[in-house]
DNA sequence: TGTCATACATCGAACCGCGAGGTATCATGC
DNA sequence: GCATGATACCTCGCGGTTCGATGTATGACA
Protein backbone atom coordinates (compact mmCIF):
# COMPACT_ATOMS: atom_id res chain seq x y z
CA UNK A 1 0.00 0.00 0.00
CA UNK A 2 2.77 2.90 0.73
CA UNK A 3 3.08 3.85 -2.44
CA UNK A 4 6.78 3.43 -2.67
CA UNK A 5 8.92 6.83 -1.83
CA UNK A 6 12.23 6.36 -4.08
CA UNK A 7 10.85 6.51 -7.46
CA UNK A 8 7.18 7.94 -8.48
CA UNK A 9 5.89 4.40 -8.75
CA UNK A 10 8.43 4.56 -11.20
CA UNK A 11 6.41 4.32 -15.11
CA UNK A 12 4.09 2.11 -13.27
CA UNK A 13 0.30 3.36 -13.17
CA UNK A 14 -0.30 4.69 -16.23
CA UNK A 15 -3.70 2.75 -16.50
CA UNK A 16 -4.52 4.76 -13.66
CA UNK A 17 -3.37 8.05 -14.81
CA UNK A 18 -5.32 7.44 -18.03
CA UNK A 19 -8.50 6.23 -15.81
CA UNK A 20 -9.10 9.39 -13.83
CA UNK A 21 -7.88 11.61 -17.26
CA UNK A 22 -10.90 10.21 -19.00
CA UNK A 23 -12.89 10.14 -16.09
CA UNK A 24 -12.08 14.07 -15.40
CA UNK A 25 -14.26 15.10 -18.72
CA UNK A 26 -17.22 13.53 -16.66
CA UNK A 27 -18.92 10.22 -14.95
CA UNK A 28 -18.26 7.02 -16.71
CA UNK A 29 -18.72 3.16 -16.19
CA UNK A 30 -16.16 0.35 -16.31
CA UNK A 31 -17.02 -0.86 -19.08
CA UNK A 32 -17.14 2.75 -21.07
CA UNK A 33 -13.75 3.58 -19.94
CA UNK A 34 -12.08 0.05 -21.17
CA UNK A 35 -13.98 1.31 -24.54
CA UNK A 36 -12.86 4.85 -24.41
CA UNK A 37 -9.27 3.99 -24.24
CA UNK A 38 -9.37 1.50 -26.67
CA UNK A 39 -10.41 3.56 -29.16
CA UNK A 40 -8.07 6.23 -28.12
CA UNK A 41 -4.59 4.14 -27.30
CA UNK A 42 -5.76 0.51 -28.38
CA UNK A 43 -2.99 0.76 -31.24
CA UNK A 44 -0.32 1.03 -29.04
CA UNK A 45 -1.31 -0.14 -25.69
CA UNK A 46 -4.19 -2.84 -24.19
CA UNK A 47 -5.86 -2.05 -21.40
CA UNK A 48 -8.56 -4.62 -20.61
CA UNK A 49 -11.33 -5.30 -18.12
CA UNK A 50 -8.59 -7.19 -16.06
CA UNK A 51 -6.85 -3.52 -16.02
CA UNK A 52 -9.41 -1.27 -15.63
CA UNK A 53 -11.91 -3.29 -12.80
CA UNK A 54 -9.16 -3.58 -10.16
CA UNK A 55 -7.68 -0.04 -10.77
CA UNK A 56 -11.26 1.97 -10.09
CA UNK A 57 -11.75 -0.21 -6.76
CA UNK A 58 -8.26 0.71 -5.82
CA UNK A 59 -9.10 4.55 -6.86
CA UNK A 60 -11.70 4.53 -5.39
CA UNK A 61 -10.82 2.85 -1.71
CA UNK A 62 -8.18 5.79 -2.23
CA UNK A 63 -10.83 8.61 -2.28
CA UNK A 64 -9.81 10.01 -5.42
CA UNK A 65 -13.10 8.56 -7.00
CA UNK A 66 -16.79 7.70 -6.26
CA UNK A 67 -18.95 5.65 -7.35
CA UNK A 68 -23.07 5.12 -8.08
CA UNK A 69 -24.95 2.70 -9.41
CA UNK A 70 -27.62 3.56 -11.95
CA UNK A 71 -29.70 0.96 -14.10
CA UNK A 72 -29.80 1.86 -17.59
CA UNK A 73 -32.00 -0.47 -20.10
CA UNK A 74 -31.90 -3.04 -17.36
CA UNK A 75 -28.47 -3.34 -16.98
CA UNK A 76 -26.58 -2.09 -13.72
CA UNK A 77 -23.92 0.39 -14.08
CA UNK A 78 -21.21 1.94 -11.98
CA UNK A 79 -20.71 5.33 -12.51
CA UNK A 80 -17.25 7.25 -11.20
CA UNK A 81 -17.22 10.45 -10.77
CA UNK A 82 -13.35 11.77 -10.29
CA UNK A 83 -13.49 13.80 -6.23
CA UNK A 84 -11.36 16.81 -5.42
CA UNK A 85 -8.86 14.19 -4.25
CA UNK A 86 -8.76 12.65 -7.45
CA UNK A 87 -8.35 15.99 -9.53
CA UNK A 88 -5.21 16.82 -7.44
CA UNK A 89 -3.97 13.39 -7.96
CA UNK A 90 -4.23 13.22 -11.52
CA UNK A 91 -2.50 17.04 -11.67
CA UNK A 92 0.20 15.05 -9.65
CA UNK A 93 0.55 12.00 -12.11
CA UNK A 94 0.40 13.88 -15.00
CA UNK A 95 3.13 16.26 -14.04
CA UNK A 96 5.30 13.42 -12.96
CA UNK A 97 4.86 11.50 -16.14
CA UNK A 98 5.41 14.10 -18.17
CA UNK A 99 8.72 14.84 -15.93
CA UNK A 100 9.72 11.29 -16.67
CA UNK A 101 8.68 11.40 -20.39
CA UNK A 102 10.43 14.08 -20.90
CA UNK A 103 13.63 13.25 -19.24
CA UNK A 104 13.53 9.77 -21.14
CA UNK A 105 13.30 11.93 -24.24
CA UNK A 106 16.25 13.65 -23.37
CA UNK A 107 18.49 10.59 -22.92
CA UNK A 108 17.50 8.71 -25.96
CA UNK A 109 17.81 12.13 -28.12
CA UNK A 110 21.43 13.02 -26.71
CA UNK A 111 23.63 11.66 -29.39
CA UNK A 112 26.77 12.22 -27.22
CA UNK A 113 27.50 11.72 -23.59
CA UNK A 114 27.17 15.16 -22.25
CA UNK A 115 23.60 16.50 -20.80
CA UNK A 116 21.91 18.54 -23.50
CA UNK A 117 22.29 21.53 -21.02
CA UNK A 118 25.72 22.77 -20.12
CA UNK B 1 10.94 -16.28 -19.95
CA UNK B 2 8.20 -15.84 -22.54
CA UNK B 3 8.18 -11.95 -22.68
CA UNK B 4 4.77 -11.67 -22.85
CA UNK B 5 3.20 -10.47 -26.40
CA UNK B 6 0.52 -8.40 -25.25
CA UNK B 7 1.77 -5.03 -24.11
CA UNK B 8 4.74 -4.57 -25.42
CA UNK B 9 5.78 -4.95 -22.05
CA UNK B 10 3.99 -2.48 -21.35
CA UNK B 11 5.89 0.50 -19.66
CA UNK B 12 8.54 -1.64 -18.67
CA UNK B 13 11.75 -1.90 -19.27
CA UNK B 14 12.77 1.38 -19.22
CA UNK B 15 15.96 0.70 -17.47
CA UNK B 16 17.41 -1.32 -20.13
CA UNK B 17 16.40 0.96 -22.98
CA UNK B 18 18.32 3.43 -20.96
CA UNK B 19 21.08 1.32 -20.56
CA UNK B 20 20.98 0.26 -23.87
CA UNK B 21 21.17 4.24 -25.44
CA UNK B 22 23.90 5.09 -23.28
CA UNK B 23 26.01 2.34 -24.18
CA UNK B 24 25.55 3.05 -27.56
CA UNK B 25 27.59 5.82 -27.31
CA UNK B 26 30.58 3.16 -26.36
CA UNK B 27 31.82 0.83 -24.12
CA UNK B 28 30.99 1.26 -20.40
CA UNK B 29 30.96 -0.71 -17.18
CA UNK B 30 28.10 -1.16 -14.89
CA UNK B 31 29.22 1.59 -12.03
CA UNK B 32 29.80 4.16 -14.94
CA UNK B 33 26.55 3.51 -16.40
CA UNK B 34 25.12 3.63 -12.91
CA UNK B 35 26.64 7.42 -12.25
CA UNK B 36 26.04 8.31 -16.05
CA UNK B 37 22.20 7.42 -15.63
CA UNK B 38 22.13 9.59 -12.03
CA UNK B 39 23.95 12.24 -13.78
CA UNK B 40 21.35 12.41 -16.87
CA UNK B 41 18.20 11.33 -15.41
CA UNK B 42 18.51 11.33 -11.14
CA UNK B 43 16.41 14.23 -10.29
CA UNK B 44 13.35 12.51 -11.84
CA UNK B 45 14.30 8.54 -11.64
CA UNK B 46 16.40 6.25 -9.94
CA UNK B 47 18.62 3.93 -11.50
CA UNK B 48 20.82 2.04 -8.64
CA UNK B 49 22.90 -0.56 -9.39
CA UNK B 50 20.39 -3.18 -7.78
CA UNK B 51 18.79 -2.52 -11.34
CA UNK B 52 21.57 -1.85 -13.43
CA UNK B 53 23.36 -4.98 -12.67
CA UNK B 54 20.65 -7.43 -13.30
CA UNK B 55 19.55 -6.04 -16.47
CA UNK B 56 22.94 -6.07 -17.95
CA UNK B 57 23.29 -9.82 -17.35
CA UNK B 58 19.79 -10.22 -18.78
CA UNK B 59 20.60 -8.05 -21.56
CA UNK B 60 24.23 -10.13 -22.15
CA UNK B 61 22.29 -13.48 -21.76
CA UNK B 62 19.84 -12.28 -24.96
CA UNK B 63 22.78 -11.62 -27.15
CA UNK B 64 21.98 -7.31 -26.53
CA UNK B 65 25.57 -6.94 -24.98
CA UNK B 66 28.92 -8.57 -24.81
CA UNK B 67 31.53 -8.11 -22.01
CA UNK B 68 34.83 -8.05 -21.48
CA UNK B 69 36.95 -7.98 -18.23
CA UNK B 70 39.72 -5.19 -17.56
CA UNK B 71 41.51 -4.18 -14.58
CA UNK B 72 42.08 -0.90 -14.25
CA UNK B 73 44.20 0.66 -11.55
CA UNK B 74 44.10 -2.66 -9.76
CA UNK B 75 40.11 -2.57 -10.23
CA UNK B 76 38.12 -5.17 -12.13
CA UNK B 77 35.58 -3.67 -14.15
CA UNK B 78 33.18 -5.35 -16.80
CA UNK B 79 33.11 -3.33 -19.97
CA UNK B 80 29.79 -3.94 -22.01
CA UNK B 81 29.31 -3.16 -25.80
CA UNK B 82 25.89 -3.34 -27.76
CA UNK B 83 26.09 -6.18 -30.59
CA UNK B 84 24.05 -5.92 -33.59
CA UNK B 85 20.94 -7.31 -32.37
CA UNK B 86 21.06 -4.97 -29.57
CA UNK B 87 21.47 -2.43 -31.67
CA UNK B 88 18.07 -3.40 -33.44
CA UNK B 89 16.42 -3.87 -29.99
CA UNK B 90 17.41 -0.36 -28.69
CA UNK B 91 15.89 0.93 -32.11
CA UNK B 92 12.79 -1.23 -31.65
CA UNK B 93 11.99 -0.36 -27.75
CA UNK B 94 12.88 3.24 -28.80
CA UNK B 95 10.19 3.49 -31.08
CA UNK B 96 8.04 1.30 -29.14
CA UNK B 97 8.71 4.24 -26.46
CA UNK B 98 7.89 7.22 -28.40
CA UNK B 99 4.82 5.21 -29.75
CA UNK B 100 3.97 4.88 -26.01
CA UNK B 101 4.62 8.08 -24.73
CA UNK B 102 3.15 9.56 -27.59
CA UNK B 103 -0.19 8.06 -27.43
CA UNK B 104 -0.33 8.70 -23.18
CA UNK B 105 0.59 12.42 -24.22
CA UNK B 106 -2.35 12.42 -26.89
CA UNK B 107 -4.89 11.11 -24.06
CA UNK B 108 -3.49 13.57 -21.29
CA UNK B 109 -3.78 16.53 -23.73
CA UNK B 110 -7.18 15.80 -25.27
CA UNK B 111 -9.50 17.91 -23.28
CA UNK B 112 -12.63 16.22 -24.34
CA UNK B 113 -13.55 12.90 -25.34
CA UNK B 114 -13.34 12.56 -28.92
CA UNK B 115 -9.54 11.56 -30.05
CA UNK B 116 -7.45 15.02 -31.55
CA UNK B 117 -7.45 13.61 -35.09
CA UNK B 118 -11.34 13.47 -36.28
C1' DT C 1 -32.73 -20.95 -29.06
C1' DG C 2 -28.32 -19.47 -29.74
C1' DT C 3 -25.15 -15.88 -30.22
C1' DC C 4 -23.32 -11.52 -29.49
C1' DA C 5 -22.70 -7.18 -27.03
C1' DT C 6 -23.09 -5.22 -22.62
C1' DA C 7 -21.52 -4.97 -17.80
C1' DC C 8 -19.68 -6.40 -13.74
C1' DA C 9 -16.02 -9.08 -11.14
C1' DT C 10 -11.81 -11.85 -9.39
C1' DC C 11 -7.85 -14.91 -9.40
C1' DG C 12 -3.27 -16.35 -10.34
C1' DA C 13 0.75 -16.16 -12.84
C1' DA C 14 4.30 -13.61 -14.56
C1' DC C 15 7.06 -9.88 -14.21
C1' DC C 16 9.68 -5.87 -12.69
C1' DG C 17 12.01 -2.62 -9.68
C1' DC C 18 14.97 -1.77 -6.15
C1' DG C 19 16.46 -1.33 -1.36
C1' DA C 20 19.27 -3.78 1.47
C1' DG C 21 23.07 -6.22 2.17
C1' DG C 22 27.49 -8.46 0.92
C1' DT C 23 32.48 -8.71 -0.89
C1' DA C 24 36.82 -6.67 -2.24
C1' DT C 25 40.20 -3.13 -3.65
C1' DC C 26 42.38 1.43 -3.62
C1' DA C 27 43.29 6.15 -1.90
C1' DT C 28 43.27 9.33 1.76
C1' DG C 29 43.93 11.20 6.20
C1' DC C 30 45.30 10.64 10.82
C1' DG D 1 48.79 0.94 10.88
C1' DC D 2 43.91 1.89 10.59
C1' DA D 3 39.49 3.84 9.74
C1' DT D 4 36.83 5.87 6.09
C1' DG D 5 35.01 6.59 1.78
C1' DA D 6 34.91 5.93 -3.12
C1' DT D 7 35.15 2.44 -6.55
C1' DA D 8 33.30 -1.87 -8.47
C1' DC D 9 31.03 -5.96 -8.54
C1' DC D 10 27.03 -9.00 -7.07
C1' DT D 11 22.37 -11.31 -5.36
C1' DC D 12 18.20 -11.91 -2.69
C1' DG D 13 13.60 -11.21 -1.75
C1' DC D 14 9.76 -8.05 -0.86
C1' DG D 15 6.35 -5.45 -2.71
C1' DG D 16 3.96 -3.93 -6.35
C1' DT D 17 1.73 -4.04 -11.02
C1' DT D 18 -0.32 -5.97 -15.06
C1' DC D 19 -3.42 -8.83 -17.55
C1' DG D 20 -5.20 -13.05 -19.60
C1' DA D 21 -8.49 -16.21 -18.38
C1' DT D 22 -12.60 -17.08 -16.57
C1' DG D 23 -17.09 -16.50 -14.55
C1' DT D 24 -21.78 -14.48 -14.06
C1' DA D 25 -25.87 -12.22 -15.81
C1' DT D 26 -28.86 -9.50 -18.86
C1' DG D 27 -30.69 -7.61 -23.27
C1' DA D 28 -31.10 -7.67 -28.33
C1' DC D 29 -31.67 -9.95 -32.44
C1' DA D 30 -32.10 -13.47 -35.76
Amino acid sequence: MTPRQTNPNFVNGVPGLLILKVLQDGEMYGYEIVQALRRRAGEVMAVGEGVVYPVLHALERDGALTSRRRTVNGRARIYYRVTAAGSHRLAHLSEAWTRLAGVIQTVLAGGEGEPVLR
